[in-house]
DNA sequence: TTGGAAAATTAAACACTGTTCAATTATATT
DNA sequence: AATATAATTGAACAGTGTTTAATTTTCCAA
């Protein structure tokens, strides 16, 4: 029956411009602005379809920090031609800390909002296997290093979290509006200046 | 005349009653699930007479992270007993470490939150001098370090800014919820594993 | 002690928010 | 064409931050 398949595909297809709508408003005026009714203007629709493609708010933010971790995983597709496990590691924290910068609305939906966690926390059929594989792929990439030879005295997944803290805590305190305490000369290119420090600490291991 | 200072005291009283009174909600139940209606519950006033004595909810927030940064830097105290600027280093980071985990709460307001920063704003005769002083005593102690030779090749504000960045992404990663994703037996203690991976790069630098 | 100005406080309203659900409309099948 | 099913709505609920006119309380001079 292609008539029930076009009928599943087009309640998809509402699900999605639903998300299109959301991810629209989040970027023109930023997450905390955009309400359920907003969206439900924006696809021209009453404010209660949304509730039966989406659980609730939560999991439309979940939706759209998925769409977010999509793109990262994109970008750090080129890593996989870096045979050094050092430079990798490089070429990955500066892809990471790019992203942030590019993409400061979807990086605070995927590590700094509480609503894509809370929402893996309501069904315990879920947990937050984008941020699971992400860290993975840090942690294969240190784990390479240190076979070579490199972090020795470490410990794995301990050296792993710093890494990754990092850099998340120079693109959340740039995100969060942290750092223009600094010397104003500074302010500019402080995560990109900051991150070339870690980079020296890096190759000092 | 007494008796106006006792009524501008009396007003003060009001005033610090509404910060105890939201402090106490924040601490109990979250900071988002804290209400104007809430506090002004918890002090048996209606709900406008808080906008007599903070602008709005940013100022009530600004007031209660300068707390925060109080309770801070009282314990940096003990730093200044550390002659040797490296021990010294060592030890702020500990503690800022471990502030972040025991005042969670208050960590979000000073850190990761905007509405403080908003508030600072939003007021041009204002600036975050509360950051701005708590980075300075890192910046002066990472100064000591290079003037003692250490840190050969860094660029001060970038090198401090680094360090917050390290410190800061392993609490709010932390705070945020993004740490299930370690294997279980780390999660636990990660931030200070982690933290100790990152004074093994500290003594190598 | 009283009258009136000044200050403190409130109640109600406004324009929002996320969410639920009975009622309505549209679609599909017999 | 009638009926069953699914899609969609509108209104309501309980909440939010904030403003303001009205009210109460406080104070001081006459």
């Amino acid at each position: 029956m292609g008539l029930v398949e076009r009928k599943i595909r087009e309640k998809e297809e509402l699900k999605d411009s639903i998300l299109k709508a959301a991810k629209k408003l989040f970027l023109e005026r930023g997450i905390e602005k955009t309400s359920i009714r907003n969206i439900a203007d924006e696809i021209e629709y009453s404010p209660g379809i949304i509730y039966h493609y989406f659980k609730d708010k939560n999991e439309i933010f979940h939706a759209l920090h998925t769409e977010g971790f999509q793109e990262l995983r994109k970008r750090m597709g080129i890593l996989s031609a870096i045979v050094d496990p050092m430079s990798r590691l490089r070429a990955m924290g500066k892809i990471y800390i790019e992203f942030g910068l590019d993409n400061q609305d979807m990086y605070d939906l995927m590590f700094i909002i509480e609503a894509p966690i809370d929402h893996v926390e309501t069904r315990d059929d879920l947990c937050w296997t984008e941020g699971d594989s992400s860290f993975n792929l840090l942690r294969i990439t240190v784990r390479e290093c240190m076979q070579k030879g490199h972090f020795q005295g470490h410990r794995l997944e301990a050296l792993s979290f710093m890494i990754w803290a990092t850099v998340h805590g120079m693109v959340s305190l740039k995100i969060r509006k942290r750092i223009n305490i600094l010397e104003e000369a500074e302010v500019e290119n402080i995560v990109e200046n900051s991150y070339q420090s870690f980079l020296m600490v890096l190759d000092k291991l």
